[in-house]
DNA sequence: GATGAATGAGTCTTCATTCAT
DNA sequence: TATGAATGAAGACTCATTCAT
């Protein structure tokens, strides 16, 4: 709808209006997953959801409040998705496992999903507010202070979770073939391993032992 | 595309067109780091490069050319950089740190020419080869079989380590006040817990013993 | 187009009928006057309005129907309050005083009708009518004929008036704070120099002795 | 062009560039006035100048750019041709009618010119610069300086000068038939006796008279 | 009567590419 | 070799109009 006065009154948006949004919405997911974002324009999107353009200039204030609306969706269905699983866990390394673990579940449920808000945040990288920590950063530092985390970085850790996640969301979507619970294994360990304090601590005693006499 | 014309002669490209496409290969890379791939047209690189637009056409077949040259000539000078530094350790948990200290410094150096790379890369997510194995993920089968490395998927953990360091690439350009040093140490520490065998090991007997006492 | 449909029953245009398009009329007035004819869509109208964009396409044949209606609405009023008192003077000086005096009342009650005719004719000048003239120019010509006024080309001079007027109407509506009163004493006089016989006399042997002797 | 760096080295724009952008906007005023400021877009414009609507933009920045060259090239030919002309006067009367007489000289031989620059400013008013006074108001000023002019604001009378000047303009693009020199002679006179001192002296004594026995 | 929804034509702009010189 | 000039396709966006409900 064109105006932004969108009645002040009782009802809100209508169930077409909302259906439509949805729709646009989907549709755009599906076009910058399989396109890439650089590709994605308003006209293979309007086609693909066999409307015309210009229903998407109805129904949205241009392309920015689409791809807003396609952060916000898959966002809001991805957190409560994950965020009780991971808040479920009594653990540091628990949450971490159920974090990887169930966006890799999300990620299966909807490939497209995944991959297109990754191709959004990967262009849209103005926003890169190096200075706020994310959740996971947060969980991160709170597992340190536990004790049960090793030291290292926070942040470097929570950009390398992220990226690994989100590599290989645009590697299944790319391949639909790709194993997502051996991938989801394979994540688990990896940042398992990279983050617990026991590991550490014996590679430490490796490490020492490889310098002592090399 | 006229090129070709020109290969046929005896004697290869001249010396002039030797260097004219490298100099435009290196104003692309600026651009391209400076503006990011999406507003790197070839007016924006031909005007950095204080050239004519259609000396770039008239030396490439089409910008598709030059941005295989960019991804060619950056990822040749990686490679000379750090394969060499990786070839050198004796071991495969030294040759992958290596690999990473040595693509950071790589970074520190050139830090437009990763920028520019990383930015291409994203943009450019057709070409997914999964079927063939990149040389990193062959280092890291050779030490699996050596015994160094744990059992692990080399894919995956290749996928791993390539996004975390263009992760940190990316966010290096965007903020170059970043400490590649700590990064650095960061990114070899995560990778080594979590490909060495030893550390494996005590993780696993950690997780053994978690789960008899819940 | 629907009205007429509804023309043919036996009563003519119901009650409601009237008042919406009057409320449009208004509001399109409104939205010309504030934002210019160029930014005066349909839906900033109809937004103005509180109503859907599609109800003018229902009282309205379309967008021309609805700016001929408030050129025609607007210079009705603008009659019924001018030639009153233009008619109530006995001169044609006193006419053409009271025109721009009456005219220049009608901007400061009206002003925002004053500029949104004053838009409309500067966007819609397609039709200019030189074969009819208009009645002010059918006043300055009485005019003469009464030996009032001195000759000079009665369109040109109507055509004079109009433009003056209209200028200033713009420029009151731009500038508000305008001192309408100063201008319309301003015009009257001007105007009044320009057509009373005796002020031509005068004016002429100026001009002759200015010939005379140069 | 589409750099913006045009060469900085010593030529300047080519011959062709300078005669292709003349042409465009000379296109540019032909469609102005033939199709009104809101009708004339690049599309039209590319039309009438039998080229391609991309030539327009890579000759000028945008439509804005062309627009200000059509008002710059306008206004320098038309001071170019009025100003000596009004200079060489020696009275200020002399040099109002030079002003008005020049104009419609100027009218003649660039009809479509003036035409479009008054649609053009008609449509920009956003620069009303209220504040600031034109060269023709600091010529009235000056003429009543001099004693010369009677007393009357000369902000409203440059407006009702200028106003009337571009009606006679645009009525004479409408319809080239209309005798510009009737159009001269009427307005000199009509603004020579709405100026000069004798003959508001006079119609003062008329009014006075009037005003004695109604 | 009224309106939300949809649409196609049209706006300006950017860009890679082609061509004659 | 080099380049100024030109072009067509595609980009997002606006708008008056139409239609089913």
């Amino acid at each position: 709808m064109q105006s932004k006065t969108r009645m002040i009154g009782r009802d809100g948006p209508s169930f077409i209006e909302v259906a439509r949004r949805a729709q646009i919405v989907e549709c755009a997911i599906e076009t910058i997953a399989s396109l890439g974002y650089a590709q994605a324009s308003l006209n293979q999107i309007a086609e693909r959801a066999g409307i015309s353009k210009s229903v998407i200039s109805y129904h949205f204030a241009g392309k920015d409040e689409l791809i807003d609306q396609v952060l916000e969706d898959v966002s809001a269905a991805g957190a409560a998705l994950m965020w009780p699983r991971v808040q479920a866990e009594e653990t540091s390394a628990g949450m971490l496992r159920a974090y990887i673990q169930s966006h890799m579940d999300f990620m299966r449920t909807h490939p497209r999903h995944v991959a297109a808000v990754s191709e959004i945040l990967l262009h849209n990288r103005t926003q890169f507010d190096d200075g706020q920590a994310t959740p996971l950063e947060e969980r991160l530092r709170e597992g340190q202070r536990d004790g049960e985390f090793r030291a290292f970085s926070p942040r470097v850790m929570a950009w390398s979770i992220r990226a690994a996640l989100d590599e290989v969301a645009r590697r299944f979507v790319a391949n639909p073939g790709l194993g997502l619970d051996d991938c989801a294994r394979e994540l688990t360990t990896l940042f398992d391993l990279a983050t617990n304090r026991s590991a550490a601590a014996e590679t430490q005693v490796a490490h020492d032992r490889s310098r002592d006499c090399p």
